[in-house]
DNA sequence: ATGTTATCCTACTAATGTTATAGGATTTGT
DNA sequence: ACAAATCCTATAACATTAGTAGGATAACAT
């Protein structure tokens, strides 16, 4: 299992966009600046997370991108769905790929697994992230 | 994110060991049988099982595997570490992929996160797989 | 109007990871 | 010696990842 640079980013992507304090928003140059992420890739980025309506911008110049809710409402799931649909187990996703599905303890342990996955990303907020919140450690 | 085959195929070849009545085990070649896996690319997972210690068998013509624990003392996260050393998330792992990582409110989540994933895959044993101790649904 | 700035959009590519298969060596029971 | 079964190494097709490249488009500034 791993976590791709492309939610990576778009993570600090968000996280940049959230803690901005400039009204007119945040350049896409500029956080291809303060992330480190080449424009051409971070491009690719911003495109889904606008696609999945996290953040808007108006076309132009000068319009930077904003957040289209509060980061109390957005969420870690939010942003991964961004990037991918769901979390990958093919004998849940697909059932061609196994015909033992209606009696697997396998499967039914991945299903659980993912539901609790699903449920860890979901609990977490861009402003819980950026404030720290819980304080741990 | 994905579970890939080997760890789902890791599983299903605990399962079958785990619910076998034979006091001497069960063979490679049954398991291939039991859950429709090529005996070759069976090889790789058994072999990986082994290594990691999990299952044991003596060598030559009759001598099937074994669990080397209870079931109720393997974990999901045991199965999973035989594979994959550890859930990878880059900037993490390799400090070398980014410098700003003493102060990244991402990587403090990724941390945080890692950490979330892992206790759910330590939660959950062999035996409660079997059994579906836990009565969801 | 024209140039400048910045995003939008499509295609391509090198490297890596996944999902196996192939072929034979080794070990032990009969 | 022979058969059964695992052990071990190499290879390969395919998919995914992590970008790069090149230009089209939109709007602001002069």
């Amino acid at each position: 299992m791993k976590i791709n640079t492309k939610i990576r980013y778009g993570m600090r992507a968000m996280i940049d966009i959230a803690s901005s304090e400039n009204p007119e928003g945040v350049l896409q140059k500029d956080i291809a600046i303060h992330q480190d992420i080449s424009l051409k890739y971070l491009d690719s980025i911003i495109a889904a997370l606008k696609l999945k309506g996290l953040i808007a911008n108006a076309r132009g110049k000068g319009s930077g991108y904003k957040l289209t809710r509060n980061p109390e409402e957005i969420t870690v799931w939010d942003i991964y769905t961004a990037f991918e649909p769901t979390i990958i187990v093919d004998c849940i996703e697909n059932k061609k790929f196994c015909n033992r599905s209606c009696d697997c303890k396998s499967r039914d342990y991945w299903i659980e697994f993912k539901g609790e996955l699903i449920e860890i990303l979901s609990k977490k907020s861009l402003s819980q992230i950026i404030f720290n919140n819980n304080h741990t450690n």
